[in-house]
DNA sequence: CAAATCATGTAACCCGTTACATGATTCT
DNA sequence: AGAATCATGTAACGGGTTACATGATTTG
Protein backbone atom coordinates (compact mmCIF):
# COMPACT_ATOMS: atom_id res chain seq x y z
CA UNK A 1 0.00 0.00 0.00
CA UNK A 2 3.22 2.35 0.80
CA UNK A 3 2.39 4.98 -1.83
CA UNK A 4 4.64 3.67 -5.09
CA UNK A 5 8.05 6.64 -4.66
CA UNK A 6 9.07 8.77 -6.99
CA UNK A 7 11.79 7.32 -9.39
CA UNK A 8 15.15 9.28 -9.78
CA UNK A 9 13.93 11.45 -12.29
CA UNK A 10 11.22 12.61 -10.34
CA UNK A 11 13.70 13.98 -7.68
CA UNK A 12 15.84 15.66 -10.56
CA UNK A 13 12.84 17.55 -11.46
CA UNK A 14 11.92 18.43 -8.07
CA UNK A 15 15.15 19.43 -7.67
CA UNK A 16 15.29 21.73 -10.88
CA UNK A 17 11.99 23.47 -9.87
CA UNK A 18 13.27 23.80 -6.60
CA UNK A 19 16.12 26.46 -7.73
CA UNK A 20 13.75 27.95 -10.09
CA UNK A 21 10.35 27.37 -11.14
CA UNK A 22 10.16 25.95 -14.55
CA UNK A 23 8.49 24.89 -17.51
CA UNK A 24 8.32 21.34 -19.01
CA UNK A 25 10.17 22.71 -21.69
CA UNK A 26 12.64 24.61 -19.47
CA UNK A 27 13.49 20.82 -17.53
CA UNK A 28 13.68 19.40 -21.15
CA UNK A 29 16.22 22.00 -22.12
CA UNK A 30 18.62 21.45 -18.89
CA UNK A 31 18.29 17.42 -19.40
CA UNK A 32 19.61 18.56 -23.13
CA UNK A 33 22.44 21.00 -22.82
CA UNK A 34 23.66 20.63 -19.52
CA UNK A 35 25.73 17.70 -18.01
CA UNK A 36 23.23 16.85 -15.53
CA UNK A 37 23.10 13.77 -17.09
CA UNK A 38 21.53 10.47 -18.63
CA UNK A 39 18.04 11.89 -18.15
CA UNK A 40 16.01 11.82 -21.21
CA UNK A 41 14.84 15.44 -22.75
CA UNK A 42 11.93 13.90 -24.62
CA UNK A 43 8.83 15.20 -24.29
CA UNK A 44 6.90 11.82 -23.77
CA UNK A 45 9.32 11.50 -20.47
CA UNK A 46 8.92 14.84 -18.82
CA UNK A 47 5.05 15.72 -19.24
CA UNK A 48 3.97 12.48 -18.17
CA UNK A 49 6.42 13.18 -15.31
CA UNK A 50 5.02 16.41 -14.56
CA UNK A 51 1.45 14.66 -14.59
CA UNK A 52 2.75 12.25 -12.30
CA UNK A 53 4.28 15.01 -9.38
CA UNK A 54 0.73 16.63 -9.81
CA UNK A 55 -1.06 14.15 -9.13
CA UNK A 56 1.22 13.25 -5.96
CA UNK A 57 0.83 16.64 -4.87
CA UNK A 58 4.82 17.63 -4.99
CA UNK A 59 4.73 20.33 -7.87
CA UNK A 60 1.99 22.77 -8.81
CA UNK A 61 1.43 24.63 -12.42
CA UNK A 62 0.75 28.44 -12.52
CA UNK A 63 -0.13 29.12 -16.25
CA UNK A 64 0.91 32.06 -17.61
CA UNK A 65 -1.68 34.40 -19.04
CA UNK A 66 -1.67 34.16 -22.52
CA UNK A 67 -2.48 30.59 -22.16
CA UNK A 68 0.50 27.84 -23.41
CA UNK A 69 2.56 28.18 -21.28
CA UNK A 70 3.08 26.06 -17.77
CA UNK A 71 5.16 26.87 -14.66
CA UNK A 72 5.69 24.43 -12.33
CA UNK A 73 7.10 25.05 -8.52
CA UNK A 74 7.08 22.93 -5.61
CA UNK A 75 4.53 22.53 -3.49
CA UNK A 76 5.28 22.35 0.69
CA UNK A 77 5.26 18.39 0.83
CA UNK A 78 7.20 18.64 -2.99
CA UNK A 79 10.03 20.66 -0.46
CA UNK A 80 9.88 18.05 2.19
CA UNK A 81 9.96 14.89 -0.59
CA UNK A 82 12.79 16.40 -2.05
CA UNK A 83 14.55 17.15 1.54
CA UNK A 84 13.88 13.65 2.81
CA UNK A 85 15.28 11.92 -0.20
CA UNK A 86 18.66 14.57 -0.19
CA UNK A 87 18.82 13.17 3.43
CA UNK A 88 18.27 9.33 3.17
CA UNK A 89 21.03 7.71 4.66
CA UNK A 90 23.72 6.29 2.25
CA UNK A 91 23.82 2.43 1.63
CA UNK A 92 26.38 0.17 0.10
CA UNK A 93 23.83 -1.11 -2.46
CA UNK A 94 23.70 2.95 -3.21
CA UNK A 95 27.27 3.12 -4.16
CA UNK A 96 27.37 0.10 -6.14
CA UNK A 97 24.32 0.59 -7.93
CA UNK A 98 23.39 3.88 -8.05
CA UNK A 99 26.65 6.12 -7.94
CA UNK A 100 25.06 8.95 -10.36
CA UNK A 101 21.93 9.15 -7.94
CA UNK A 102 24.05 9.79 -4.95
CA UNK A 103 26.07 12.77 -7.06
CA UNK A 104 22.11 13.92 -8.02
CA UNK A 105 21.44 14.38 -4.67
CA UNK A 106 24.83 15.88 -3.96
CA UNK A 107 23.99 18.51 -6.30
CA UNK A 108 20.80 19.24 -5.05
CA UNK A 109 21.84 19.91 -1.20
CA UNK A 110 22.83 23.48 -1.80
CA UNK A 111 20.18 24.92 0.26
CA UNK A 112 18.25 21.95 1.72
CA UNK A 113 20.33 20.43 3.53
CA UNK A 114 21.93 21.91 7.25
CA UNK A 115 26.04 22.03 7.10
CA UNK A 116 25.94 18.83 9.52
CA UNK A 117 23.87 16.56 7.55
CA UNK A 118 26.09 17.64 4.31
CA UNK A 119 29.23 16.68 6.31
CA UNK A 120 27.31 13.56 7.18
CA UNK A 121 26.49 12.03 3.61
CA UNK A 122 30.33 13.43 2.97
CA UNK A 123 31.48 11.08 5.60
CA UNK A 124 29.77 8.23 5.10
CA UNK A 125 30.17 8.26 1.97
CA UNK A 126 33.79 8.64 2.45
CA UNK A 127 33.36 5.62 4.83
CA UNK A 128 31.60 3.37 2.72
CA UNK A 129 34.04 3.71 -0.14
CA UNK A 130 36.78 3.34 1.50
CA UNK A 131 35.10 -0.31 2.42
CA UNK A 132 33.66 -1.04 -0.58
CA UNK A 133 36.98 -0.47 -1.64
CA UNK A 134 39.17 -2.84 0.16
CA UNK A 135 36.01 -5.69 -0.80
CA UNK A 136 37.46 -5.07 -4.37
CA UNK A 137 41.02 -5.10 -4.12
CA UNK A 138 40.85 -8.39 -1.66
CA UNK A 139 38.65 -9.51 -4.42
CA UNK A 140 41.30 -8.33 -6.91
CA UNK A 141 43.96 -10.51 -4.80
CA UNK A 142 41.99 -13.35 -5.07
CA UNK A 143 40.41 -14.17 -8.26
CA UNK A 144 41.84 -12.12 -10.70
CA UNK A 145 44.52 -14.12 -11.94
CA UNK A 146 41.19 -16.45 -12.72
CA UNK A 147 39.13 -13.55 -15.09
CA UNK A 148 39.86 -13.37 -18.49
CA UNK A 149 43.09 -10.43 -19.38
CA UNK A 150 39.71 -8.08 -20.60
CA UNK A 151 37.91 -8.87 -17.54
CA UNK A 152 40.53 -7.93 -15.42
CA UNK A 153 41.47 -4.67 -17.14
CA UNK A 154 38.26 -3.79 -16.89
CA UNK A 155 37.57 -4.24 -13.23
CA UNK A 156 40.80 -2.44 -12.41
CA UNK A 157 39.12 0.67 -14.18
CA UNK A 158 35.97 0.29 -11.64
CA UNK A 159 38.28 0.49 -8.51
CA UNK A 160 40.56 3.27 -9.92
CA UNK A 161 37.06 4.94 -10.57
CA UNK A 162 36.13 4.41 -7.04
CA UNK A 163 39.81 6.10 -5.93
CA UNK A 164 38.94 9.01 -7.81
CA UNK A 165 35.46 8.88 -6.08
CA UNK A 166 36.92 8.78 -2.56
CA UNK A 167 39.52 10.98 -2.84
CA UNK A 168 37.02 13.59 -4.09
CA UNK A 169 34.97 13.12 -1.14
CA UNK A 170 38.11 13.53 1.09
CA UNK A 171 38.77 16.93 -0.71
CA UNK A 172 35.55 17.87 -0.60
CA UNK A 173 35.05 17.31 3.36
CA UNK A 174 38.68 19.44 3.63
CA UNK A 175 36.74 21.93 1.63
CA UNK A 176 33.63 22.36 3.54
CA UNK A 177 35.59 21.87 7.17
CA UNK A 178 37.88 25.14 5.84
CA UNK A 179 34.69 26.82 5.14
CA UNK A 180 33.07 26.32 8.50
CA UNK A 181 35.92 26.90 10.35
CA UNK A 182 36.08 30.74 8.49
CA UNK A 183 32.61 30.99 9.66
CA UNK A 184 33.36 31.57 13.25
CA UNK B 1 10.82 -2.92 -39.83
CA UNK B 2 14.36 -3.16 -38.49
CA UNK B 3 14.15 -5.74 -35.87
CA UNK B 4 14.31 -4.67 -31.96
CA UNK B 5 18.20 -4.74 -31.81
CA UNK B 6 19.11 -6.57 -28.08
CA UNK B 7 19.34 -4.43 -25.14
CA UNK B 8 22.57 -4.12 -23.33
CA UNK B 9 21.71 -6.92 -21.07
CA UNK B 10 20.98 -9.45 -23.74
CA UNK B 11 24.97 -8.29 -25.05
CA UNK B 12 25.80 -9.19 -21.18
CA UNK B 13 24.01 -12.80 -21.70
CA UNK B 14 25.75 -13.39 -24.71
CA UNK B 15 28.66 -12.18 -23.68
CA UNK B 16 28.10 -14.34 -20.54
CA UNK B 17 27.71 -17.99 -22.16
CA UNK B 18 30.30 -17.44 -24.60
CA UNK B 19 32.80 -17.47 -22.22
CA UNK B 20 31.20 -20.85 -21.52
CA UNK B 21 27.39 -22.46 -21.87
CA UNK B 22 25.53 -21.38 -18.39
CA UNK B 23 21.90 -22.10 -17.20
CA UNK B 24 20.15 -19.26 -16.52
CA UNK B 25 20.41 -19.63 -12.86
CA UNK B 26 24.43 -19.72 -13.99
CA UNK B 27 23.74 -16.32 -15.40
CA UNK B 28 21.77 -14.92 -12.34
CA UNK B 29 24.57 -16.10 -10.28
CA UNK B 30 27.27 -13.89 -11.97
CA UNK B 31 25.09 -10.82 -11.79
CA UNK B 32 24.59 -11.09 -8.36
CA UNK B 33 28.14 -12.43 -6.93
CA UNK B 34 30.53 -10.65 -9.47
CA UNK B 35 31.32 -7.55 -9.92
CA UNK B 36 29.80 -7.39 -13.79
CA UNK B 37 27.29 -5.01 -12.22
CA UNK B 38 24.02 -2.89 -12.34
CA UNK B 39 22.66 -5.91 -13.85
CA UNK B 40 19.63 -7.60 -12.14
CA UNK B 41 19.56 -10.84 -11.54
CA UNK B 42 15.94 -11.15 -10.89
CA UNK B 43 14.51 -14.47 -12.70
CA UNK B 44 11.99 -11.96 -13.90
CA UNK B 45 14.25 -10.67 -15.64
CA UNK B 46 17.11 -13.23 -16.81
CA UNK B 47 14.59 -16.07 -18.04
CA UNK B 48 12.27 -13.38 -20.32
CA UNK B 49 15.72 -12.38 -21.79
CA UNK B 50 16.85 -15.62 -22.10
CA UNK B 51 13.53 -16.17 -24.38
CA UNK B 52 13.85 -13.31 -26.64
CA UNK B 53 17.36 -14.55 -27.29
CA UNK B 54 16.08 -18.00 -28.39
CA UNK B 55 13.74 -16.23 -30.91
CA UNK B 56 16.32 -13.92 -32.25
CA UNK B 57 17.65 -17.19 -32.86
CA UNK B 58 21.02 -15.66 -31.20
CA UNK B 59 21.15 -18.66 -28.37
CA UNK B 60 20.35 -22.38 -27.94
CA UNK B 61 19.51 -24.92 -24.95
CA UNK B 62 20.55 -28.14 -24.57
CA UNK B 63 18.36 -29.68 -21.44
CA UNK B 64 20.26 -32.07 -19.70
CA UNK B 65 19.09 -35.26 -19.67
CA UNK B 66 16.94 -35.20 -16.47
CA UNK B 67 15.24 -32.39 -17.52
CA UNK B 68 14.76 -29.36 -16.03
CA UNK B 69 18.37 -27.72 -16.46
CA UNK B 70 18.82 -25.69 -19.76
CA UNK B 71 22.30 -25.04 -20.85
CA UNK B 72 22.34 -22.26 -23.00
CA UNK B 73 24.98 -21.76 -25.51
CA UNK B 74 25.80 -19.26 -28.65
CA UNK B 75 24.76 -19.94 -32.15
CA UNK B 76 26.85 -18.86 -34.61
CA UNK B 77 24.68 -16.07 -35.58
CA UNK B 78 24.75 -15.51 -32.23
CA UNK B 79 28.29 -15.35 -31.44
CA UNK B 80 28.20 -12.61 -35.01
CA UNK B 81 25.65 -10.71 -33.44
CA UNK B 82 28.12 -10.36 -30.17
CA UNK B 83 30.68 -9.68 -32.23
CA UNK B 84 29.69 -7.15 -33.98
CA UNK B 85 28.35 -5.37 -31.09
CA UNK B 86 32.11 -5.63 -30.20
CA UNK B 87 33.41 -4.06 -33.06
CA UNK B 88 31.00 -1.05 -33.46
CA UNK B 89 32.46 2.60 -33.81
CA UNK B 90 32.61 4.38 -30.44
CA UNK B 91 30.38 7.59 -30.38
CA UNK B 92 30.67 10.87 -27.94
CA UNK B 93 27.05 10.12 -26.82
CA UNK B 94 28.24 6.77 -25.62
CA UNK B 95 31.29 8.44 -23.61
CA UNK B 96 28.49 10.64 -22.16
CA UNK B 97 25.42 7.75 -21.54
CA UNK B 98 26.90 4.77 -21.81
CA UNK B 99 30.21 4.35 -20.15
CA UNK B 100 29.12 0.98 -18.43
CA UNK B 101 28.35 -0.69 -21.52
CA UNK B 102 31.73 0.36 -23.22
CA UNK B 103 33.48 -1.32 -20.40
CA UNK B 104 30.87 -4.48 -20.90
CA UNK B 105 32.12 -4.71 -24.16
CA UNK B 106 35.82 -4.50 -23.47
CA UNK B 107 35.62 -7.06 -21.21
CA UNK B 108 33.75 -9.09 -23.33
CA UNK B 109 36.70 -8.95 -26.07
CA UNK B 110 39.11 -11.33 -25.57
CA UNK B 111 38.71 -14.11 -28.22
CA UNK B 112 36.17 -12.63 -29.96
CA UNK B 113 38.09 -9.05 -31.68
CA UNK B 114 41.50 -9.20 -33.21
CA UNK B 115 44.56 -7.49 -31.69
CA UNK B 116 44.37 -4.46 -33.88
CA UNK B 117 40.46 -3.96 -33.87
CA UNK B 118 40.91 -3.85 -29.58
CA UNK B 119 44.05 -1.47 -30.15
CA UNK B 120 41.29 0.55 -32.50
CA UNK B 121 38.69 0.52 -29.75
CA UNK B 122 41.06 2.04 -26.94
CA UNK B 123 42.61 4.58 -29.15
CA UNK B 124 39.08 6.01 -30.33
CA UNK B 125 38.14 5.67 -26.69
CA UNK B 126 41.16 7.54 -25.75
CA UNK B 127 40.84 10.08 -28.60
CA UNK B 128 37.10 10.75 -27.93
CA UNK B 129 37.44 10.95 -23.99
CA UNK B 130 40.64 13.67 -24.76
CA UNK B 131 38.04 15.75 -26.63
CA UNK B 132 35.14 15.25 -24.26
CA UNK B 133 37.11 16.44 -20.96
CA UNK B 134 38.93 19.53 -23.20
CA UNK B 135 34.29 20.28 -23.78
CA UNK B 136 33.91 19.89 -19.85
CA UNK B 137 36.97 21.99 -18.81
CA UNK B 138 35.52 24.19 -21.11
CA UNK B 139 32.42 24.80 -20.03
CA UNK B 140 33.83 24.62 -16.00
CA UNK B 141 36.02 27.56 -17.10
CA UNK B 142 32.89 29.42 -18.45
CA UNK B 143 29.80 28.14 -16.41
CA UNK B 144 31.22 27.29 -13.34
CA UNK B 145 31.20 30.70 -11.56
CA UNK B 146 27.48 30.86 -12.20
CA UNK B 147 27.05 27.61 -11.14
CA UNK B 148 25.87 26.48 -7.39
CA UNK B 149 28.53 25.20 -5.32
CA UNK B 150 27.44 21.75 -5.11
CA UNK B 151 26.43 21.48 -8.65
CA UNK B 152 29.64 22.62 -9.71
CA UNK B 153 31.58 19.96 -6.98
CA UNK B 154 29.32 17.68 -8.55
CA UNK B 155 30.37 18.55 -11.72
CA UNK B 156 34.34 18.43 -11.09
CA UNK B 157 33.63 14.60 -9.41
CA UNK B 158 32.46 13.94 -13.27
CA UNK B 159 35.32 15.60 -15.22
CA UNK B 160 38.13 13.95 -12.62
CA UNK B 161 36.05 10.72 -13.43
CA UNK B 162 36.42 11.13 -17.13
CA UNK B 163 40.06 12.29 -16.32
CA UNK B 164 40.79 8.82 -14.76
CA UNK B 165 38.97 6.71 -17.33
CA UNK B 166 41.48 8.49 -19.74
CA UNK B 167 44.17 7.59 -17.98
CA UNK B 168 43.10 3.91 -17.61
CA UNK B 169 43.02 4.25 -21.40
CA UNK B 170 46.43 5.13 -22.20
CA UNK B 171 47.57 2.90 -19.40
CA UNK B 172 46.02 -0.30 -21.28
CA UNK B 173 47.43 0.86 -24.42
CA UNK B 174 50.71 0.86 -23.61
CA UNK B 175 50.17 -2.45 -22.02
CA UNK B 176 49.14 -3.94 -25.17
CA UNK B 177 51.33 -2.63 -27.24
CA UNK B 178 54.57 -3.52 -25.12
CA UNK B 179 52.40 -7.10 -25.31
CA UNK B 180 52.62 -7.06 -29.42
CA UNK B 181 56.18 -6.22 -29.12
CA UNK B 182 56.72 -9.65 -27.17
CA UNK B 183 54.96 -11.51 -29.66
CA UNK B 184 57.74 -10.80 -31.93
C1' DC C 1 14.49 -34.69 7.73
C1' DA C 2 14.73 -29.92 7.59
C1' DA C 3 16.89 -26.04 5.61
C1' DA C 4 19.36 -24.03 2.12
C1' DT C 5 20.34 -23.75 -2.48
C1' DC C 6 19.56 -25.00 -7.21
C1' DA C 7 16.48 -24.15 -10.94
C1' DT C 8 12.75 -22.25 -13.76
C1' DG C 9 9.05 -19.85 -14.69
C1' DT C 10 4.58 -16.36 -14.88
C1' DA C 11 1.91 -11.98 -14.35
C1' DA C 12 0.92 -7.21 -13.10
C1' DC C 13 2.61 -2.93 -13.28
C1' DC C 14 5.01 1.11 -14.75
C1' DC C 15 8.57 3.98 -16.44
C1' DG C 16 11.13 5.43 -20.39
C1' DT C 17 11.67 5.24 -25.49
C1' DT C 18 10.13 6.35 -29.89
C1' DA C 19 7.26 8.40 -32.99
C1' DC C 20 3.65 11.28 -34.10
C1' DA C 21 1.18 15.62 -33.82
C1' DT C 22 0.04 20.50 -33.23
C1' DG C 23 0.37 25.36 -32.71
C1' DA C 24 2.64 29.83 -31.03
C1' DT C 25 6.52 32.82 -31.06
C1' DT C 26 10.81 34.60 -32.51
C1' DC C 27 14.48 35.36 -35.64
C1' DT C 28 16.50 36.41 -40.30
C1' DA D 1 7.33 34.97 -45.24
C1' DG D 2 9.77 31.06 -44.02
C1' DA D 3 12.67 28.73 -40.71
C1' DA D 4 13.96 27.79 -36.28
C1' DT D 5 12.77 27.43 -31.73
C1' DC D 6 9.46 27.49 -28.06
C1' DA D 7 5.98 24.75 -25.99
C1' DT D 8 2.93 20.88 -24.93
C1' DG D 9 1.02 16.85 -25.44
C1' DT D 10 -0.61 11.57 -26.83
C1' DA D 11 -0.10 6.55 -27.94
C1' DA D 12 2.11 2.17 -28.81
C1' DC D 13 5.51 -0.64 -27.22
C1' DG D 14 8.77 -3.01 -24.52
C1' DG D 15 11.95 -4.12 -20.97
C1' DG D 16 12.87 -4.33 -16.00
C1' DT D 17 11.05 -4.60 -11.25
C1' DT D 18 8.51 -6.91 -7.97
C1' DA D 19 6.02 -10.51 -6.29
C1' DC D 20 4.27 -14.94 -6.57
C1' DA D 21 4.81 -19.83 -7.36
C1' DT D 22 6.72 -24.52 -7.71
C1' DG D 23 9.70 -28.37 -7.39
C1' DA D 24 14.40 -30.83 -7.33
C1' DT D 25 18.75 -31.41 -5.17
C1' DT D 26 22.16 -30.90 -1.86
C1' DT D 27 23.88 -30.09 2.78
C1' DG D 28 24.04 -30.29 7.89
Amino acid sequence: MTKKQPTSLDYAILGLIHQEPRTGYGIRKVFETTALGNYSSSPGTIYPALKRLLKLGLVESKPTKAGKKNVFHLTVAGEKALQNWLAQPILQTDIEKKNDELFLRFAFMDDLLSQSQKMEFLTTFRDLLQNYIQQLEHYHQVESSHLPLHGRLAFEHGIATYKTTLDWCEKTLQLFTKMGKNEN
